[in-house]
DNA sequence: CAGTCTCCGTAAATTATTTTCGTATCGCTT
DNA sequence: AAGCGATACGAAAATAATTTACGGAGACTG
């Protein structure tokens, strides 16, 4: 039940027509519909206020108070400014809402969809390698490689990512027991991505992929964290999947950081001393610029 | 309007006695206290049903209604995972949930919060700007940086990021007028950012600051597209702010594509015919790797 | 020591929601 | 095609929830 919108649209068929109006208004404007008055909401609707109880009752919902909350929660981030984005350019705004969207949807699927047990096995083999290789091409996947160094870098991991076909290989080779590579690849196919997973593993090193689950890159890893490719029609929007691809990442540095605890504490510490005493970041900023 | 829990914090000591038992209780169980009755609620906290309604009434909410709409809001999944950390970690799916809750907030406050008029301005400027120098140093506006050139290439224009604080300035000096120089950072303060504006500007160049609101950088800047900082107070958990950076490239890569039109598509085609004639990216997916 | 202000409860008024019940419509059977 | 039963749905009544009006208690002020 957490998804009322969602459950919305699927049971919208079987709905008889009156509340088939009434689901219609509610996805469209969830947060209108969650904070005005039954009589309100049946008005708008052209239907009465009982149609409106008897169609809560029907979604499993037992009372409109309860239905308002449900509707509330549902509203996620960017699930309240659901816009189809299709046809014409509607404007900044519409842009804006469907660019939250995909983004927000992005992240929900990315973490929810998570293998759990493969996610901790990937956390303890981060935090516990000696060194850190981190591979990734391509626009998407080279903005991921450098974030995931810049997020380990500052745990006090010897974390290092490359954007380089050429050089990541002999770099792999220089990887041993007890090191991973992280490979990054959305389509899990480029040579090279799997060149430099293969070296990785051939000399011991854990290798783990985030990738598309099932790809050929997945299927040479010690450990995946899925990440799917978004579908989308729009050739001039830029694909939401990255986001999906940050937050893993974001997790990833999070549970690293919880697990070797306080030496990485002092490292970030460390850095912000550093920032701070030269004057770069504002005392109550984020760290670095 | 956005959190009201943290605004209830806030206001806390200035409540009167029988309000303040309210508050706390709303802020134990805000869940809880969106799906009673008035009522119920009013007794549990031992106060009368017009107490609430004055409660609600202070913290600026015309009505209980209202005050349960925004308490659900509030009280999304990862807002109640707002622990300082500083104790135990409360394992992986809270961090997801936190780091979720972080980058949506962030998302919508970056696309809430931006000031339509200089942001269409700054949409104009690239889309019709010669070349395109891209500035960002540090770790987040590096990334920022670099993103920028990825979505802006894509789209046939002139766009080069550097995050070389010596290069920068010295590609800053070529820069002359119908160009458009953006510099990225999020303090806004650092040497480099300011003297690569600085000399942008004083070649002619249109001067595009993706920073904080007021900082030294964005005084110096034509247009300012604003991205605040986020407060935070675990030292392990990454910023959101990279997330708000993001989406507000993502619109302005949008919008910029929607200015140019047809050009813009024909080029997303030709790299996506390059990319499938190689068998890089799978026919179906997003564009690059 | 009034006067005034704020807090907060009781009771009344208002508003919102749900239940009850009756009619209409549709599909199915004979 | 008429009869039957089921479902849909609104009107009105009943109930519940919320807000307003008002007044008393206590604290602070001149």
């Amino acid at each position: 039940m957490t998804d009322l919108l969602a459950a919305l649209d699927r049971q919208m068929p079987d709905l008889p027509p009156a509340e088939q109006a009434l689901a219609a208004l509610v996805a469209s404007e969830p947060d209108w519909a969650a904070s005005v008055p039954i009589t309100e909401l049946a008005a708008r609707a052209g239907v009465s206020p009982p149609t409106v109880t008897r169609f809560c009752r029907r979604l499993g919902i037992d009372s409109f108070a309860r239905f308002r909350v449900a509707l509330t929660q549902a509203g996620r981030p960017g699930l309240r400014y659901r816009q189809p984005l299709g046809g014409a350019h509607a404007g900044a705004d519409a842009s804006a809402a469907a660019l939250l969207d995909g983004a927000s949807r992005a992240m929900s699927d990315a973490l929810d969809g998570r293998d759990r047990a493969g996610f901790d096995a990937a956390v303890a083999a981060v935090a516990s390698a000696g060194r850190i290789l981190v591979f990734g091409q391509g626009g998407h996947s080279s903005l991921l490689a450098r974030e995931a160094e810049n997020r380990l870098y500052r745990l006090g991991l010897a974390a290092t990512a490359t954007v380089d076909g050429g050089r990541a290989l002999m770099q792999a080779a220089t990887l041993g027991k007890g090191d991973a590579c992280l490979v990054i690849s959305q389509a899990g196919r480029s040579p090279a991505t799997l060149d430099c997973m293969a070296a990785a593993r051939d000399y011991g090193a854990t290798g783990i992929a985030l990738t598309r689950p099932g790809s050929p890159l997945a299927e040479l890893a010690d450990r995946v964290i899925g990440l799917s490719l978004d579908e989308h029609d729009d050739i001039l929007r830029p694909s939401a999947a990255r986001y999906g691809g940050l937050i893993l990442l974001d997790l990833l540095a999070t549970e690293v950081a919880a697990r070797i605890g306080d030496p990485a504490r002092e490292t970030m510490r460390r850095i912000k001393h550093q920032m701070l005493t030269v004057g770069l970041a504002p005392p109550d900023g984020p760290l670095g610029d």
